[in-house]
Formats: structure tokens, C-alpha cells, sequence
DNA sequence: ATAGGGTTAG
């Protein structure tokens, strides 16, 4: 055996015969003490023993040996060394006994092909090999496989349980197969696992909501007896999702009413509700709730995360609690308070996240504050497409067309691909700034847009014939290809259905208050002068010329 | 031996 100086020293210092439960003990140790050099001459060393005496080992410590070995391999995502075990644990004898664990090994460092070839040759499959391959692959959102592997078993008349059935619904939610997905609830119901085991109930909650079917959904949820806060989350997420705010609100005070505390999973959809609701009251109002309810036993800390009305709560915001948060701000008009989360995002370095980025350019863009949108964005490491989306859409929000479009050529060199929102947000910076030339450039530059408009909401009439947002969609797309006889039409047809738009609402945060306005409808307390100074700078605008 | 729910642009 070639030896170097640490095997060397580890072997001297080793005169007892190595077995499994010595060498996972040293093996563990050397590891705790970060001792890797160490920790890899060992390994290697006790491979090279048991290469030699295998025969005087009982079958519990190699089986040991082995998995304490690949259990480091997996750690260190080494599946190199996986396969050198896998070598030797065929030469032995001991493949069949722990080949799932050899499986998940291979899983673990991300050999999925491998973990396949492992489970096609393990003879009389436990139904927890079944689970791993499957899981492995829901994992790795390969979910055709997943289903593949689900049906199979079934086929072969291996019963799923109630691990196999919490994957299966995840696969056929994120491929969207409702008829199947179905099928396997009925399964689930047959076998009594659908009521009984909570992971299975959220797993179909989720699964449901994500089809829009929500009350499918709602059903799984009642039947449950024994409910708990992921099942209520689950929930809670999927009318947040279909703009159920009423629905969150409802189910949510149904999960306090039950005595179950909120967590910080609840309380991000929560806040993203809130503010949806556009109504900064109840907004605090439940806000206020998800905090009492849910971290009121949370893990103290200096840091307080600031949101809608300034709350303290004591836990470390992640990029999942501040995003969130942020996302409030802006949808709130709560500038102030954005810019105190901006801080607290910096202090704790995630104002580089990439969802914590956007959602701060976006806030910053949304109040008009054009430069801090953009010191974040240079701040970035990377780019992709949404945070330069978000910076162009900051620009053309608040004029600055040839900044944005600027940034648009730039997308070429970032080697960035735009999407329909960067269009969207490039023609939004040439209609503010009145550039028309430039912006029916880039529109016949984007492959079929008019088409492709005529077919979207052709297929929208489909899906949501009643939907005053989709006529509302129609009318705007037969104004702007000059279809006027069809726009005739389409809006006499919304007046026979006493369809109207829903009237945009406008917040604006004024010294730490948020005024709130409606297009045709004037509700506030100094609508008078509001409308004086507005027509003062009418005048104004005009004289500049820039007034139709 | 295996397991669940959350955050991004218009």
C-alpha cells in the first residue's frame, strides 16, 4: 500500500483490527474535528482494509461501514467515491442489502442516472426504494418521471403509501395533470390514507389549489380532523395565489379560531395579502394577528423587521420575510418603511438577493425614487432578466425613456434574452415619453405581437367569458390595431352585460400617511384644491406643450 | 430507511 505521512501515522496509531463501528466512529470523529486530510487518508485506508477482510466482518458492521461511508461520500457530494463504494460492495455481497442507501447516495450528488440504474437492479423492491426513487425525482422536479414510477408500481401491484402519495400530488400539481391527479386522490381515499396523515392532506390541498380548483381544495382541508399549520398554509397560499383575499382573511381566522399559531410560511402570505387588500386598516389589523399569533414565541433577537405599520417583530427576516414585506411597501405606498427595510436588508447583506433586489427596485421605482432603484441594481452581482425588467420599468415609470432604452440595448451584451414584460415595459418608457417612432420599431420587432394579441384573448374569452377584465383586455386590442367596428361591438357587449372596468385606485405616501385616490371618483377631503392645483398644472403643461 | 406549505418585474 502506498502510504503517505498521514495514513501512515493513522495506520501506526490503529494496531486493533479495523470493523465497521470503529471506523464510522473515527471516520465521525475526524470529521467533527474537521480533520478532512485526515478524514480522506483514513477513508481510504479502511477501504483498503476491508478490500482485504471482508470474510471476518459480520454482515450488521459491514453493512455499517458501508453506510457510514456513504453517508460522508454524500456529504462531501462525492460520487466518485460512491461508485468505488458501489464497486466494493458488490465484490462483497452486501449491494442488495443497502442499496437504497447506495441510491440516495447517488441522488445526494445529483447522479440521478446512476440512483435509476441502482434501483432497476435491486430485486423485490421495498416500498420505501419506491418512495426515494420517486422523491428523488419530485425533488429534481422531474415529476413525468415521478408519475412514471408511481404508475409502474401500481401496475405491478405494489401498494403506494402515504410517502408515496405526499410526492405523487406535488408531480401531478407541477405538470398540471388533473384527471390523473384526481385518479390518485380516489386511490388515496380507497386505501384510507387521505384523511389520516396530514402530509398527504397539504399535498393534495396544494395540488388542487394549484389547478384552481379551490374548492376541491377547500374539501380536503374540512374533512381533515386533526388540521395542522402547513394544511391551513397550504390553503392559505392558494387563494392568496387565485386573489382570494376575502378567502385568506376567512381561512386564516378559521386556523386561530382552531388554536393554531401562524408561522413565518403563513405570515409571508399573509402580508402578501394584505396588501392586495389595498386596505392599509384591515391590512394592519391582521397583520397585526399573523405577528401575535406566530411569533410571539419566536427566537428573540436585535434585529426588528419593519413593515405596513412598523411593527416590531423579534426573529431574523430572510429574503422570504423582507421581500414579502417590501412587496407591502410598495403595493401600500409605504415609502418610509421601505427604505427602513432597505437598511435592515443591507445590515444583514441581503440587499444583493435576487428576490430581495427586485422587490426593491420595484418599491423604489414605484415612489419615484429613480436612483436608489438604480444603486441597488449596480449594487447586483448578477442580472437576469427580471431585475433588468424592474430597472427599465423604473425608468419608463418615472420618464426616464432614454435611460431605459439604454438599458434595453444593453440587455445584448449582458447576453440577457428580453421577454414579453421587457417589451412591455421598453414601449411603456416610448409611450410616456411620446417616442413614437422608436416604439413602433420595437414593436415590429417582437415575432406576430398582433396575432399573438388576437389569439390571447380570443383564448381568455374562453377561459373567462365573464371576466370584465377580459373585455376590458379585447377592447384595448381592437382600439390599438385600429379594429373599430369590433370595438363597437365589444363594448356594446359590455354594456349588455353591465360589465365595467373595476376604476384604477392610486396611493401615495405623504408624511407617513397614505392618501388614497380613484379615477372618477373624488372622495378626498381636499378633492377641491386637488382639482384647483391640478388644473393650474394643466396650464402649465400646456404651455410647454406637452398636452393633447 | 422516505415526507409537506412561502418570496421577484407589468
Amino acid at each position: 500500500m502506498q502510504s503517505s505521512p498521514s495514513l501512515h501515522s493513522i495506520a501506526v496509531c490503529f494496531p486493533m483490527p479495523l470493523n465497521g463501528y470503529t471506523s464510522s466512529t473515527v471516520q465521525i470523529n475526524l470529521r467533527r474535528l474537521s480533520q478532512l486530510n485526515h478524514l480522506k487518508a483514513f477513508t481510504c485506508f479502511a477501504q483498503n482494509s476491508f478490500g482485504a477482510s471482508f470474510n471476518s466482518i459480520s454482515l450488521t458492521e459491514a453493512s455499517q461501514s458501508f453506510t457510514s461511508l456513504i453517508q460522508l461520500c454524500t456529504e462531501e457530494k462525492s460520487s466518485i467515491d460512491v461508485g468505488k463504494i458501489q464497486t466494493h460492495m458488490i465484490k462483497s455481497g452486501f449491494y442488495l442489502n443497502i442499496g437504497n442507501k447506495l441510491m440516495d447516495a447517488y441522488v445526494k450528488c445529483g447522479r440521478v442516472k446512476d440512483a435509476r440504474q441502482v434501483f432497476d437492479e435491486l430485486p423485490n423492491k421495498h416500498i420505501v426504494t419506491w418512495n426515494s426513487m420517486i422523491s428523488s425525482y419530485t425533488s429534481l422536479k422531474r415529476s413525468k418521471e415521478a408519475i412514471g414510477l408511481y404508475e409502474r408500481m401500481v401496475l405491478e401491484g405494489v401498494l403506494p403509501d402515504e410517502y408515496t402519495f405526499s410526492r405523487v400530488f406535488k408531480a401531478f400539481s407541477d405538470l398540471g395533470i388533473v384527471l390523473e391527479g384526481r385518479r390518485a386522490h380516489g386511490l388515496s381515499v380507497v386505501l384510507g390514507l387521505e384523511v389520516l396523515n396530514v402530509f398527504v392532506g397539504s399535498a393534495l390541498v396544494d395540488m388542487y389549489a394549484k389547478f384552481g380548483k379551490l374548492r376541491d381544495a377547500r374539501l380536503v382541508m374540512d374533512r381533515f380532523v386533526k388540521k395542522d399549520v402547513v394544511l391551513f398554509t397550504a390553503l392559505i397560499v392558494g387563494y392568496n395565489q387565485h386573489g382570494e383575499e376575502g378567502e385568506v382573511l376567512q381561512v386564516f381566522g378559521k386556523m386561530i379560531n382552531e388554536g393554531i399559531k401562524a408561522n413565518e410560511y403563513t405570515t409571508a402570505s399573509i402580508l402578501i395579502s394584505c396588501g392586495n387588500l389595498k386596505d392599509p386598516r384591515k391590512g394592519k389589523l391582521v397583520h397585526g394577528l399573523a405577528i401575535k399569533s406566530g411569533f410571539e414565541s419566536a427566537v428573540a433577537s436585535q434585529t426588528s423587521l419593519l413593515t405596513i405599520q412598523m411593527i416590531r417583530i423579534s426573529i431574523i427576516p430572510n429574503s422570504f420575510s423582507l421581500s414579502t414585506a417590501l412587496q407591502a411597501c410598495s403595493k401600500l405606498a409605504k415609502l418610509e418603511e421601505g427604505r427602513q427595510i432597505h437598511g435592515i436588508a443591507t445590515k444583514l447583506n441581503l440587499d444583493t438577493d435576487k428576490y430581495v433586489s427586485v422587490a426593491l427596485i420595484d418599491m423604489y421605482g414605484k415612489c419615484g425614487n429613480t436612483e436608489m432603484a438604480r444603486s441597488v441594481f449596480d449594487a447586483l452581482i448578477e442580472f437576469d432578466v427580471v431585475s433588468v425588467n424592474s430597472m427599465i420599468y423604473s425608468y419608463a415609470k418615472n420618464g426616464f425613456a432614454c435611460e431605459a432604452l439604454e438599458l434595453f440595448n444593453t440587455m445584448k451584451d449582458l447576453v440577457l434574452e428580453p421577454n414579453d414584460v421587457t417589451f412591455l415595459n421598453v414601449l411603456l418608457a416610448c409611450n410616456n415619453a411620446g417616442l413614437v417612432e422608436e416604439g413602433c420599431r420595437i414593436f415590429a420587432s417582437i415575432h406576430g405581437a398582433v396575432d399573438m394579441a388576437e389569439r390571447v384573448v380570443n383564448r381568455a374569452l374562453e377561459l373567462a367569458p365573464e371576466d370584465e377584465r377580459t373585455y376590458a383586455l379585447l377592447s384595448k386590442h381592437c382600439a390599438s390595431s385600429g379594429n373599430w367596428n369590433q370595438f363597437i361591438e365589444v363594448k356594446s357587449a359590455m354594456k349588455e352585460m353591465k360589465l365595467k372596468k373595476i376604476s384604477a385606485m392610486n396611493s401615495v405616501d405623504i408624511k407617513k400617511d397614505v392618501h388614497t385616490s380613484k379615477a372618477e371618483y373624488w372622495s378626498h377631503q381636499k378633492c377641491e384644491k386637488i382639482s384647483e392645483m391640478l388644473v393650474e398644472l394643466i396650464e402649465k403643461v400646456k404651455k410647454y406643450g406637452f398636452y393633447s
